[in-house]
Parts: structure tokens; C-alpha cells; sequence
DNA sequence: TTTAATGTTGTTATGGTATAACATTATACT
DNA sequence: AGTATAATGTTATACCATAACAACATTAAA
């Protein structure tokens, strides 16, 4: 598969079609698609990288949906929750989710220079790790994995 | 290989073992094995699990070794820089690592029922987050692979 | 259509994690 | 001994996250 997030695309759609999936998902699911949850979406969709939720909560106190940090925990809490975003634990940020619906168990990969963020897709069973975790009589529930790295676009920076 | 943690052990030797490992490193490095940072790889051995900055910080306010936070980061970040402690990112805490020397990417499996934490390797030249790595042009320098789930200990009692 | 149940938001307060900046002391090197 | 480098001491602050409870909205049931 393909990371989105380094190559140029039409980023407009990014934002509209991830809005309007969680939506319809919402909608079929009979889950609270609410104004600041919306608008959390939003931005997270604006950018292909990771947002504290201090910097979420500044923009929600701007446009006057909520001044104190529950407001934004508790939407980014149900946006990852429903799988519509994810925590990045090595920034304690959050991003959007560029695959939802699809079940997935998530893999990043994280320019140390822009902080631009692709989500790619792990295959746990498969790994080394899952069979260790087998053989050492170990359940795995979640498997956290972040490379940190340089992104295309800024190694090719550096090298100019 | 056999992740170290949930089985049991001979654990005396384990922080004696790490302790004298490091001292020989540091000694044929030329590094500083100071008595802080002694005691603080001394206290990670103690447990198979991660202890917190604040947590390590009251042991060595208790010792007289120090009572503000910079003073066990900085012990911290010294035993994290050359490979003898990692972070763990998904508890904000830190654990004693078990195969120092050794070049490694490590991989924890990280139970929620009791914290222990056991250290395993991770191949990740050879995972698909790898391959799709290199068909992006991203350069992974680290990564981190934490896999929350339950040991077989606390499996077990569960089921009792 | 009132009531009850549940879910969401508003608000205050607090706790946990981490680092910047600068002064002082110790160690290593020549 | 003198200089450079590394480590520690200290103050202050910034950032990340949640507990607890009140108020309000939505949904489902009576």
C-alpha cells in the first residue's frame, strides 16, 4: 500500500470525503456526529500531520465552541475511539484517519523535520513480535508502531 | 528468542548482571557512570516493568541524590541515549533494557493488567512497514513497536 | 407528551509529564 | 595548575491529561 501524506494529491478531498464518510458512518451507527466533534475533524483532515490538544483547543476557543481542555479530550477521545483519528503516543498528538471504516491496525511513519505524518498498515500476526508474543503465552489487544524518520520531501531538501 | 518478564527467574542477578554490564561499557567508552545515574539504572532493574520520571525522582530525593525533575530526566535520557533504558511512549515511563549491547531494535509487550513489561526484538528491515517505507522514500531512523495486551500470568488468574 | 435514561457539554480544579535557562561543581586533558 | 568539557543544582515554567460535578440536549419508553 501506499502512505498518503508525502506525495502532492488533491487535498480538498481529503477533507470533505473524510468528514462526509464519518458522517454517513455515524449516521448508520446512530453515533452523535456533534458541532465540535465535526469541527475536531475538520482539522485534523486540514493537515497530514499531528495535532496536540492544545492546539485543537485553541482553535475551538477561537471560534467560540469551548474554552477548557475536557471539550477537546472528549472529541478527540471519540473521534479515536471510533477509529476516525488516532493518538500518535510519541508526539501526544493526535491525527486524522486516512482509512476509516477499514479495519486496520495502524503503522505510522513520522518526519522528524516537517512533522508530516503517514499512516500505513502493519500485519501484527505475521510479525516476529506476534509470534514471540504466541509462544510467550502473551495476548496482544493493540500494537503501537511509529518509525521516526525524514520524510522524501525533506531528505530531498537536505540534499539540495 | 524469550522475552524476558513474565517467567520466573533468578532475578538477584538481574539487576547485579545489568549493573556490572554497564560499568564495563561505560569504563570502556569513557563514559560517566555516575552514582545518580548508578542508582537509577539500580532502581529500573529492580521490576520488569516502567517506572516514571516522578517516581524515580522521590527514590532519589529519598537518597538524598536529588530533588527536582531535571535531575532524573537527565539520568534518564543518559541511560535512553546509549541503549541502557528505553521509553516506553505508551506509559510515559521508563524500563532498564535487557539485552544492552547487543544492537537491538526492541519491542515491548506491555501488560495492562499488571504493567510488566517484557522486552522482545522487532526485525524491521524486514516488515511490510519496511518495504512500504522504502517504496515511499522515507528513511526510518527508529521505531517503536508496543504491544498492549495480557500476560500469561494475569491470563491465568483471570480465568481462576 | 411527560418521564426517565442516556449522552453531551460547561466549568472548576488538580495532577502528571517534561524542559528551558542559568549557576555551580566536578572531571578529564594538556 | 589551567583550561575545556561534562555533570549537577536550582528556579521557573510549559505542556499534557483527567477527576468530579453541574447543566443541558437527545432518545426511548411509558
Amino acid at each position: 500500500m501506499n502512505p498518503i501524506g508525502f506525495e502532492q494529491h488533491d487535498h480538498a478531498s481529503c477533507v470533505d470525503d473524510g468528514v462526509e464518510a464519518v458522517e454517513a458512518y455515524c449516521k448508520a451507527e446512530g453515533l452523535q456526529f456533534t458541532e465540535v466533534r465535526r469541527r475536531v475533524l475538520e482539522m485534523l483532515l486540514t493537515k497530514h500531520r499531528a495535532f496536540g490538544a492544545y492546539e485543537i483547543l485553541d482553535r475551538l476557543r477561537e471560534e467560540n465552541l469551548g474554552s477548557q481542555p475536557p471539550i477537546a479530550y472528549r472529541a478527540l477521545d471519540f473521534l479515536v475511539k471510533h477509529g476516525f483519528a488516532h493518538k500518535i503516543e510519541r508526539l501526544n498528538a493526535f491525527i486524522a484517519c486516512h482509512h476509516p471504516g477499514q479495519s486496520h491496525a495502524p503503522a505510522f511513519l513520522i518526519c522528524r523535520v516537517c512533522d508530516a505524518v503517514a499512516e500505513a498498515q502493519s500485519q501484527p500476526s505475521r510479525t516476529v513480535l506476534g509470534a514471540t508474543a504466541r509462544k510467550a503465552g502473551f495476548t496482544i489487544e493493540r500494537t503501537v508502531i511509529e518509525a521516526v524518520g525524514v520524510c522524501p520531501n525533506c531528505m530531498a531538501d537536505t540534499d539540495a
